[in-house]
DNA sequence: CGCCCCATGTAAGCAGTTACATGATTAC
DNA sequence: GTAATCATGTAACTGCTTACATGGGGCG
């Protein structure tokens, strides 16, 4: 039941409705969970029955009315029972490494195709990291709070994360270029 | 359905029983996929009744019947077709993060425990993939075939990720002892 | 005698995805 | 006007996990 905890975890640093943190779960915690607003609001509902959570009607004017959840006491609770629990290391499960595994059976070009568009979009979810590395801790030297050090942390392995992946991929273009002398594609002059 | 794609890959490598599959799964090919052996062998009725796989019946004396799977000339088409079709980057859904991102909540010495429980389970994996690479990949000068070369890929992939993993860890650790002072554990003196 | 390995499966339940639905406001 | 944003959901389906089930052979 781990998406329980995730949504804990983000509701305890600022409660919220459903709909933001489906968008955080999209952006700034993107790095360490993602959730679809249906399997949201579902497990919203659950864990308020549960009294993990109690939500707050606010009504609005021009725009339709929502719910504020913050964590109770007994959420709280259990998300540090959870933590104290120990927890296998996640599995692994990346298509483009299956595909990577079968590359012999289309051309090699086909296959750089595939490996540069997940190239740029782990590009452009580095970028996404930097950004909230360089607005929300700008100061590498500054003494952070608890809070702080662990997000600023976890944004650290978003960082690595991604970096590990360009890295790689930059080494099988490159070791594919080679073995089959495909010069990189340049763009075309007009 | 990219389980149905993964078991396609392996099975071409080479053709074997559920059971054997399940432990491919678990051991060489862990560092793409994984799979629980009511998994796989529910994937492998359904693609056998699609026509993806043939099975075969080999008797066995003073052990269990089993069935060995093979890829049918559907299967490697699908196969290819599903290679060319773009896939977006699979989502990261990480336990550990999430525990880190509360961190606060318990002791520094309790975040510490789970953090290293995780480091030690990379650790072994990446021991079992530097097995392999001696094992399978002896000399790194040598001109591989392409099969060959893909499958070294994405161990190489394993092996990347399985170091930033303890690269992480050992930065989280690190900076855990200097903010909380805390010294590292040594073993008891008899 | 008990436990692990080989080898295959069923059944129940939870997690995640895809598609459908509503209805107001704001921006181009 | 039409598309996007805000805000919430339901329903159907597929994928994954946990637990249960069977039965012979080999090891200590």
């Amino acid at each position: 039941m781990a998406l329980a905890h995730a949504i804990l975890a983000v509701l305890l640093e600022s409660p919220c409705s459903g709909y933001d943190l489906m968008k955080r779960f999209e952006g700034s915690v993107g790095f360490f969970w993602r959730a679809s607003h249906q399997q949201i609001y579902r497990e919203l509902g659950r864990m308020e029955k549960q009294g993990w959570l109690q939500a707050e009607l606010i009504q609005q004017e021009g725009r339709p009315n929502k719910k504020r959840y913050s964590v109770t006491e007994i959420g709280r609770d259990q998300l540090k029972e959870w933590i104290l629990t120990p927890v296998e290391v996640s599995p692994v499960r990346d298509d483009m490494l299956v595909k990577l595994y079968v590359g012999y059976l289309v051309s090699p070009e086909q296959i750089l195709e595939q490996l540069q568009h997940h190239q740029q979009q782990h590009h452009e979810r580095l970028q996404v990291y930097r950004q909230i590395e360089s607005c929300s801790f700008p100061d590498a030297s500054a003494v952070l709070s608890a809070t702080a050090l662990y997000q600023y942390q976890t944004l650290r392995y978003g960082i690595l994360y991604e970096t590990q992946w360009l890295a790689w991929c930059e080494e099988v273009i490159h070791t594919l270029r080679l073995t089959h002398q495909i010069s990189p594609q340049e763009a075309p002059d007009p």
